[in-house]
DNA sequence: CTTCAACGATACCGATCGGTATCGCGCGGA
DNA sequence: TCCGCGCGATACCGATCGGTATCGTTGAAG
């Protein structure tokens, strides 16, 4: 009756690890990083305070794994834009200015992770901290890149535009309405390249 | 040999009250909000707690007045950017920009005081948020304004972006180098306008 | 069947947090 | 002159923090 790959209650429940990791997400994301204990942790996760520090070194550790997984989500993500749009990067800067504008409503009121942990952990000597400035590296050299590839005439202006705006807009949903903030936002991005273009009517 | 309004030592120290809003200013933007205890507010400011707590009823009362203060001197910036370029609501755009971009190098690594408190602060009803829902709201209006008097077609949807990019702008000093960033906004603001203008030449 | 490691539970540690109570001192106004 | 209040200092409160030690149990591999 106690085979392995089944239990008859909780439905097969996920191993510790990455229960701590599911439950970090949550509450990361909704409460922020130093509001949330390692106790509340463990108990969204089912388990215990010892069983996170058999995992992770520490809660900084933790936090900069957290951050790992959210990285490698939006890379994820850029990859399938990029796919999607094969030779054709005007579209694959659209594309990247829809996945965020259609996660806006997901993370109303409460920002981007990665903004909302860099205000948090001033210290840069922090483990997180290299995870977030390597994330908006590696985010920063593919929009330069899908702007060069347009044959816009100054890519890394454009792409600091589009980051810039991409950034402001998440900031923003923290505050006041979200009403219609993403239909803006796809039109301040469209302006922009469309703007950047005139000189060089190319692929796009 | 004591005369009230000067003493010999100290170079007349300031009253209490304004000690700890000084000190408070610099220990929140430099390290944050919740890393910053009261304790360590009284010995910047030389005092003790028990002096803050006789001029504010709660830590939190004391956040919200020190973002009180930080949105009063925006206001006056703001203020005196419009009266250096009267009727001239293009100038008083890029004067914005300039004021935002000038305070990057003094807020790099740090970022804006109320980006930051929001992702500090994700209870709404802290008495902080509403100072800073309050700003927001002003300064978005102001820049509407300007906007619309600039005769710019679409004022609100303008306003945004130079306000997303704004944001953005001081997010993006908290990594990486400041280098050129305080240029690449002046310009990024001025083909904004530009771009907005083109089917309403009017003043600017 | 035995063994071993991961797990869950509990109790505990020192440090720090926001906030309070209670002193004694000194200066300014009546 | 004397009163009173703001001030500085200290000690203290309960709560929570990140992190650790030590149990008994369990499940899977050998």
């Amino acid at each position: 009756m106690t085979s392995p790959a089944r239990r008859p209650t909780r439905v097969a429940k996920l191993p510790p690890r990455e229960r701590i990791l599911d439950a970090a997400e949550e509450l990361f994301r909704s409460e922020g990083i130093q509001r949330v204990g390692v106790q509340a942790i463990a108990e969204k996760a089912e388990t215990t305070k010892m069983a996170i520090y058999r995992h992770f070194e520490t809660k900084d550790e933790l936090v900069a794994e957290w951050l790992r997984i959210v990285a490698a989500d939006y890379q994820t993500a850029f990859d399938r834009v990029e796919a999607e749009h094969p030779g054709r990067p005007g579209e694959q800067i659209l594309g990247v200015a829809r996945f965020i504008a259609e996660g806006l409503p997901a993370i109303s009121h409460r920002g981007c992770p990665f903004i909302n942990s860099l205000a948090e952990l001033p210290d840069r000597a922090h483990p997180a901290r290299q995870v977030i400035e390597q994330h908006k590296e590696r985010q920063t050299r593919r929009l330069v890149g899908m702007c060069a590839q347009a044959g816009l005439p100054d890519p890394e202006q454009t792409a600091a535009e589009i980051t810039f705006v991409l950034e402001g807009a998440q900031v923003s949903t923290q505050n006041g309405s979200i009403h219609r903030t993403g239909e803006r936002l796809m039109r301040i991005v469209e302006g922009i390249v469309d703007r950047a273009a005139v000189s060089a009517p190319t692929t796009r």
